[in-house]
This record gives structure tokens, C-alpha cells and sequence, in this order.
DNA sequence: GACCGGAACGAACGGTCGTGCTATTTTCAT
DNA sequence: ATGAAAATAGCACGACCGTTCGTTCCGGTC
């Protein structure tokens, strides 16, 4: 790997830890120059902007997520198995991720309101999630784990409604018991959409 | 009204509007005042310092909320007929306030890392939003709507990520089921907790 | 050894931030 | 009507923002 492509993982891999507590608007170059022990202007000659090195961030923390949270859950044996691996996993790397929660959470809730290419690509990578998650489902269903009738995207929502959940009572509110009322939602979740 | 009083209400008014769609990080004295009519340091008067200034915002914030969704929820009969007005005007708080979302996700996903008296404000506003859901569910139970070995403040928790979950599909993917998404996840959760 | 292209640096720019200080205007009780 | 008090404006500051530019360093090529 050439010298430039070096400094440049070492930077994203910063970036997203750096955007995970401060978020991407929170994002400084200075303070990420700081972060890497590169000067401000060498480490900007690797993006032509902020906004594109918000996007290589975000890009960053999609290839993250995916290796540590579809990739595994993929491997399991298909139908409700996948889902709980899916599960766990999404919850191990919501839990240790240390500081900082979850980039795409608070990333989210920035750019709600700011039209652009950091939020088109936030929904972006927010759809492709959902169609992953909702696929997974499916895959419950046509094993016959879960009833034939369940919305696939209607599951994927209330799974992303209970890991918003789990963040606000795990980060914010430091909450001692917010895993186990987590777990205790999804085996209801998981109840609903069971074959009785 | 004195004088005074009058502008430090328009100010925080305008304040609530421009941290929801900002943040209250990304509240600024100088856009406030623009806003506002009036000059920077004019307003800052009326605030000791920026954090005071988030502080009061987030105060008139917590008010705003209350007259809109806790004291009409209280109004309605005890039970399940509390805890479906509560819901209604919460939905309803949230859906119509355009633009920018609801203030307390935002600033949750903004400072559950950064400590300071900002974050233990938030933390506690949440905390006593908390307990009057759990308390308005305890009627429920009482009035035996609900089953009697629930666990209001699980019903507290899986509420709010209901809410969480549909601020996510409205504000950020713009989906046009979300409040159906939102009111059968609702009925769901009403029926996991309703006496069989 | 001369040369060259990429990588990183230091200094500086214009702009905006929060925040003080000092006038000036406006309000209000007498 | 008037004088004290409150409210607001004007101005300047230091810090930090993203960004640009010229320069230096270093590894490989002829």
C-alpha cells in the first residue's frame, strides 16, 4: 500500500471515531489533523473539502457496520437464526463502540433538515439497511419461522425504533438496564411475528 | 408584560424554532438575532453566555411540550384512554412541528457525549417525561386495562423508541407510511400489554 | 547526480463564532 | 415632566473555522 493511501485509512479510521462523538457537523479538520498528528493543511490536501470528507467518513463507517454487522449475521443458517445474529451483533458493536455511539444515529438526526449530498447519502445508506434488514426477515418467513403475512419493512422499522431506543437509554441516559429492555422488546418483537 | 420579558418570550420562541432544525449546538446568537430583529449584542444581553441561552431554549422547550402533549394527555379519561391521548398529541406535536423535528432527539444525539450542565438537563427532562408516561401506564393498570405484572417504565422505554423510530422515517427518509408504520407498532404494543 | 511527482508542512486569508465594553435609546415610576 | 433604570446598539477582541498558497521533504527514474 502506497505511503498516501496509509495516511489516508489512518484518517477515516479517526474520522468516523472523531464523528462519532462530535458528529459529522462536529467534525473539524483541525482537530482531526490533531487527532492523526498531521498538520491541517496535509491533512486537507487528502480531501478537496469538508463535505467530501464527510462523505468519505460516512463511507468509512458503512464499511464498518457492514463488516461488523451484516457480514457476520449473514453467515448464520437462514430464517429466524439469522435475525437474532443480526440482533446481536448490531448490539455488540452499538455497545462497545466506546465513546461515542453511533455515527449514523447522530449523524441522522443532524441532517434531518439539511438538503444535500451528506443527506442524500445518509438515506441512502439508511434504504440499503432497511432492504438488508427486511431481506433477512424474509428469509424467516419463507423457512416458516414467521408468519407469511408479516411486512418485511414494517419488521426492519421496528427493529431500527428499538436500537433508537436502546442508544437513548444506553448513551444518553446511561441507563443500567437499557440492554435487557432492549433484549425484552425484541423477543416481543419477535413473539409477534412467530408462526403461533 | 414589561418590556423585557415580552422580547426574552420572543427570543426563546424563535430559539426553540431554530434549535429544532439546527440543533442547540448549532443555535447561534448571531442567526438568532437576525431572526429575532434584533443585534447580536442586544440579545446576548438577555443571556449571560451561550450555554445559559441553550439552557432557557431548552426550558421553553420542556414547557411547550408539556402544554402540548402531557396536560391535554391528562385531561382524558384514566387508562387506556390516557395513554391513547398521550400518544395522539405526542404524534400529532411531532408531525406538525414544521420544520425541524423535535428538539430533545436532536439534542440527545448531540450531547450524550458531552457532559456538562446542558446534557444533566436533558437527562433529567427525559428522566421526568419518563416517570408521567409510566404514571399515566400505572392508571391503565390500575383501572385494569393493562396487565397488572407490567412494567410501566419498559411500556415508557418501548414507547419513546416507537416515537424515536417514527421522527427517523418522517424527518429523515421522508416516508410517507411512517405514521402508519408508527400507529400499527402502536396497536401492537397496546396489545401486548392488554388484559387477554 | 539531476530530476520529478507525491506528501506533508507552515503561514496566512476571509469569515464567523462567543463575548466583553461603552454609548445611546427606550421604558416607566414618580 | 423628569430622572433612574432597563433595554438595546455599536464596536472590537481573540479564537477557531475551512481554505489557499508557496515551500520543503522524500523515494524512485533516467
Amino acid at each position: 500500500m502506497s505511503k498516501g493511501a496509509a495516511t489516508r485509512e489512518a484518517i477515516l479510521h479517526c474520522g468516523v471515531e472523531q464523528a462519532a462523538k462530535v458528529g459529522l457537523s462536529g467534525l473539524t479538520i483541525g482537530a482531526l489533523a490533531d487527532a492523526t498528528g498531521m498538520s491541517k493543511s496535509g491533512l486537507f490536501a487528502h480531501a478537496k473539502s469538508k463535505q467530501e470528507l464527510q462523505l468519505r467518513v460516512l463511507e468509512q463507517a458503512r464499511a464498518e457496520y457492514i463488516d461488523a454487522v451484516i457480514r457476520p449475521a449473514l453467515g448464520a443458517p437462514r430464517g429466524e437464526p439469522r435475525v437474532r445474529a443480526l440482533f446481536e451483533h448490531w448490539l455488540a458493536s452499538a455497545r462497545d463502540r466506546a465513546p461515542g455511539g453511533c455515527l449514523f444515529v447522530k449523524a441522522a438526526a443532524e441532517f434531518d433538515d439539511r438538503p444535500g449530498p451528506v443527506r442524500d447519502q445518509l438515506v441512502k445508506d439508511h434504504k440499503d439497511k432497511d432492504d438488508t434488514v427486511a431481506q433477512i426477515f424474509s428469509t424467516g418467513v419463507a423457512e416458516g419461522h414467521f408468519r407469511p403475512d408479516a411486512d418485511p419493512y414494517q419488521f426492519a422499522a421496528e427493529l431500527q425504533s428499538l436500537m433508537l431506543g436502546y442508544f437513548h437509554l444506553h448513551r444518553l441516559m446511561h441507563d443500567p438496564d437499557a440492554e435487557q429492555r432492549l433484549r425484552t422488546s425484541f423477543e416481543n418483537l419477535l413473539d409477534q411475528y412467530r408462526v403461533k
